[in-house]
RNA sequence: GGGCGAAUAGCUCAGCUGGUCAGAGCACCUGCCUUACACGCAGGGUGUCGGGGGUUCGAGUCCCUCUUCGCCCA
């Protein structure tokens, strides 16, 4: 049989008939097309805003709103997993009987997507100052409309149930809208403002980043320690550690900690700049880490933070010399502090030459390595210039304080729960936001500037005339947003706002849950619920759910530069969506990394399509053996007819439908906000898919399905009740599981017997114990010993004649005779003794073994076996055998008699625990003198 | 430098508020084409729960400390 699962290849025998409407594999490929494009005909994922309890309706909104994707992105393992848990959360919800919204679209992504086009350009030897700003913005435009949104197609390969009807896109005229109007509000409010100070510049892309765009890259750099000589006394000098040597032609001053006794004297004096021997002031600082380098520091405030803020203090000037484009210039104020042969040299070029010249000068005291950060920009990778600018700023702090509020109070809950620190201790020390990008593609910043008067304004509408003076040369600022200055508005601007009479918006705003990874964590969460408060006083969601990042089995990232990724839709092709999503789902612990293997994707998928071809052929049997003739409903079964299996199946599925709630729930806070019990519960998606399967394969396919075959055989009264169950547990059973692998699911549910066209699994309802009425006729002994029911004892003797047939190596078609000693239990196997006899091969018979050889078990219900094994048994190998099993019995009694004699125990311990550990006792001390008595007759 | 987290079976991980919690899946070994399924069925085991100390009647589970690793921020 060939790897791939081609399963338009004729059924290879295994003995059984073939069916040709029902072959034994599931043929995903025409189905996932086949039952996307019937859920899609049929509206299933359309939201409606009237149906919800906020509009007036009969169901509760839920709704989650993708984290949208680069408009140029393309489908990778991230954007799976992402999505695959919006989607398994949604159809949850769908099922429930919620008005679930998922609604779905693209980020126009200022930086990344004129970086693409860029590149694009490149290749025509281009630059986009070659085109000029408006051909490169419509080239822009051409490449989205062209290109753009693929991801969105490839989603539904995947089976995402969007709602593709309300598709958003940060840049449409309607998004566009909330971003203008919210600046402009936050500039009514004076919580923009123009600033002037050093920020993070990107000489390839040319233009600012804010804080969260530069990011840290440990490197191994040099530290170069440089003397200053004092300018009145060459003799005496300070010498500085500096890892930025070429920044020195813009110094201004040498800094030392106010309380350094080593510098205490120069402080006050003058030094000379080497190279260029401009006079500097020493001056004292508390900036100044005195255990750092030296201790005396170099202040160049247009090219360091933190500089800037000493050189603030101090009234210092503050020259540019390094370009925009990352050259050395005598750029702003700086004229005579940067050499000729410097001049338009690159800044690691001439940071060389520099340090070459300081060296020939004898101004270069020594050179350490030196491991640092060094931030780079987020897009391009390309090391940061900070550098001194004018930049548009949103000021943060009053934003934060309601957002830091929501997490503390229980508005919002972040899981997993550490990420609730993290995020706190960013919003406690929030820095003011650099909106404004030189960039060409995006939102323009809607502030106008009178050529005549000076006057500049920010305006929702573009203004035709100054609005002081009246002139007409005005002039729109020629910088776009950051563009997550369109993004944390996504969850009101995608649903109608600054329109607050939209329907969608009062209907589904606030969403429910956001799902996404945590890198993102500080640039859109965080924002999301400082815009949730400032635009609509509330937050946004009220969960977020922060997944892990799929990694390769070296725990690298996956990536395309290193080429260790997994294309998604391969792995559809080749398994299906529904093992792709099965795996991604299954493997994923709360904020756990999924770890695959791009070498190996059988190791990784093969147990998900696995799973589907084992779903299928419970409804292949389900299909052949039931029939098609009507099925009665299991609610007008007679409690009375149900046999022990239907008992124990029916206790199976109440008790896997609530384990499946549980790890899911609860959906929302009940009160708007979350108990601090409920803050981390749920969202367990792995523990649910667990749940579900267990149901589905080792309680209903490898026992129930198994118990009930011989009851299929006979017509008759007792056939149709084992029909009603059977059906109904699969009907359940593909519910629970229709959240994670919709197709196969659908696919089956549909050929059920009773299913109605038009009628789909993606609509019906989830499971609920609440609504099950036969609960009455559960197991009359259920839970009465540590087996559980009744049925319970039959499995264990099953279990114990396996292992028993396995340990004495009987031949697996030989059937045996298996002796059951006197007592109600043996009772319940000879009612059982056909399934006995299906899986475990044996006869039951009631009364002791015939004498000889013969193998033991007593089993935990307190049945004691027996099985006549002549010529197979060896009496010491099972004298031995049993003798261990009663010594490791006799330790675990011994270590709880000891507890229960300890009286500190007995009477600290709460009560229930003590009886619990007291039953336990009774419980293992009968089970050790069967056992020990079997020895005894045994063994002498 | 500051903050957060993790170390449990060969691998990936569950183990919530301390009392069968020492587990699951994968991998591995043995035997089976037992007529839904060999993409399957049955049977099989391995861990001083990173080291040390403490709290407790009782600790992977709480506290301290050490070691190693990771993430976020400056």
């Amino acid at each position: 049989m060939s790897q791939l699962n081609d399963a338009a290849a004729p059924d290879e025998g295994t003995g059984a008939a073939a069916h040709p409407e029902f072959p034994t594999h599931f043929d995903f490929r025409s189905a996932e097309t086949t039952l996307s494009e019937a859920w899609e005909a049929a509206r299933l994922f359309r939201a409606e805003a009237a149906r919800t309890t906020r509009a007036g309706g009969e169901r509760d909104p839920f709704t989650i709103l993708i984290p949208p994707p680069n408009v140029t992105a393309v489908l990778h393992v991230g954007h799976g997993l992402n999505n695959t848990v919006q989607d398994v959360l949604i159809r949850w919800r769908r099922m429930v009987g919620d008005e679930a919204l998922w609604l779905p679209g693209t980020d126009h992504a200022g930086i990344a997507t004129q970086n693409v086009v860029e590149k694009i350009l490149a290749t025509e030897g281009k630059t986009r100052f070659d085109v000029g700003r408006e051909a490169f913005v419509e080239r822009t435009e051409a490449f989205v409309e062209e290109t753009g949104g693929l991801i969105l197609k490839q989603l539904r390969a995947i089976g995402a149930s969007a709602d593709w009807s309300r598709t958003a896109y940060t840049f449409s005229p309607a998004l566009s809208r909330a971003v203008r109007e919210a600046f402009v509000r936050l500039h009514e409010r004076g919580l923009v403002y123009r600033g002037h100070r050093v920020i993070h510049w990107c000489p390839r892309c040319l233009t600012s980043l804010s804080d969260e765009e530069a990011e840290f890259h440990d490197s191994v750099g040099k530290l170069y320690h440089i003397r200053y000589a004092l300018a009145d006394d060459a003799s005496q000098g300070l010498t500085i550690a500096t890892t930025r040597p070429e920044t020195l032609l813009a110094d201004v001053a040498v800094a030392v900690h106010p309380d350094d006794a080593r510098y205490a004297a120069f402080v006050g004096r003058t030094v000379a700049l080497p190279l260029t021997g401009i006079a500097l002031p020493v001056i004292a600082d508390a900036y100044v880490e005195r255990a750092f380098g030296t201790g005396a520091l170099k202040i160049t405030p247009a090219h360091d933070a933190n500089d800037f803020d000493v050189g603030k203090r101090h009234g210092l000037a503050m020259p540019v010399v390094i370009s925009p484009e990352g050259r050395m210039g005598e750029i702003v104020d700086a004229a005579g502090r940067v050499p000729a042969e410097l001049r338009g040299l690159d800044r690691f070029d001439a940071r060389r030459r520099i340090v070459q010249q300081l060296e020939a000068s004898g101004a270069l005291v020594k050179v350490e390595t030196h491991a640092h950060s060094v931030r780079h920009c987020y897009r391009c990778d390309t090391v940061v210039e900070p550098r001194l600018s004018d930049q548009w700023f949103v000021r943060m702090a009053p934003l934060a304080e309601p957002a830091l509020a929501a997490v503390k109070d229980g508005a919002v809950r972040l899981l997993p729960e550490k990420w609730e620190k993290v995020y706190i201790n960013w919003l406690e020390g929030i820095r003011d936001w650099n909106i404004s990008r030189q960039l060409w593609w995006g939102h323009r910043v809607p502030v106008w500037t009178c050529g005549d008067c000076g006057h500049a304004d920010a305006h929702r509408e573009d203004p035709t005339a100054c609005g002081t003076c009246g002139g007409t040369k005005l002039e729109q600022d020629p910088d776009v947003f950051d563009t997550w200055f369109s993004s944390w508005l996504w969850p009101i601007s995608t649903l109608g706002w600054p329109d607050e009479e939209s329907e969608d918006l009062k209907a589904f705003f606030p969403s429910d849950v956001l799902v996404t990874a945590p890198d993102i964590l500080f640039f859109w969460v965080a924002r999301m619920i400082m815009a949730g408060y400032a635009f609509m006083g509330r937050a946004p969601f009220h969960s977020v759910y922060l997944h892990g990042t799929v990694r390769d089995m070296k725990h690298r990232k996956m990536s395309k530069s290193l080429g260790n990724g997994i294309d998604p839709l391969d792995v559809v092709e080749r398994y299906g969506a529904d093992a792709l999503r099965w795996t991604l789902i299954q493997g994923m612990g709360l904020g756990v990394d999924v770890m695959l293997d791009p070498d190996d994707l059988d190791k990784s998928f093969a147990p998900g399509r696995n799973f589907a071809t084992k779903l299928w052929n419970i409804g292949r049997f389900i299909l052949l053996q039931v029939g098609e003739d009507p099925v009665t409903p299991l609610a007008q079964v007679d409690a009375a007819a149900f046999t022990l299996a239907d008992r124990w199946i029916l206790g199976r599925l109440d008790a896997a439908i609530a384990e499946c709630d549980a790890a899911l729930g609860p959906a929302r806070p009940r009160a708007g906000h979350w108990p601090p019990a409920d803050r981390q519960v749920g969202l367990r998606l792995d523990a649910y898919a667990e749940a579900a399967r267990r149901f589905v394969w080792n309680e209903l396919a490898d026992w129930y399905v198994e118990a009930v075959k011989a009851r299929l055989a006979e017509r008759g009264a007792d056939r149709e009740v084992a029909r009603a169950v059977l059906v109904h547990m699969f009907d359940q059973g593909l519910r629970l599981l229709h959240p994670i692998m919709p197709f196969v699911t659908e696919a089956l549910w549909q050929r059920l017997p009773g299913a109605t066209p038009g009628r789909f699994l993606a609509a019906s309802r989830w499971p609920s114990t609440a609504r099950t009425d036969w609960r009455g006729a559960r197991d009359s002994r259920g839970g009465a010993h540590t087996g559980g029911s009744e049925f319970d004892v039959v499995r264990e003797a099953i279990d114990a004649i396996r292992r028993l047939r396995s340990e004495y190596a009987v031949t697996p078609g030989q059937t045996i005779r298996t002796y059951v000693a006197k007592g109600d239990g043996g009772a319940v196997l000879v009612e059982n003794a056909a399934l006995v006899h299906r899986l475990a091969r044996s006869e039951v018979h009631v009364g002791a073994a015939p004498a000889g050889a013969a193998a033991h078990a007593v089993l935990p219900s307190g049945l004691e076996l027996a099985l006549p094994l002549e010529g197979m048994v060896d009496l010491e190998k099972e004298c031995a055998r049993l003798r261990v099993e009663l010594a490791g019995l006799a330790r675990q009694l011994g270590a709880l008699r000891g507890r229960l004699a300890n009286e500190q125990f007995t009477a600290r311990a709460p009560a229930e625990v003590v009886e619990g550990e007291r039953a336990k006792e009774r419980e293992w001390s009968a089970r050790a003198e069967q056992l020990s008595a079997k020895v005894a007759e045994l063994c002498g």
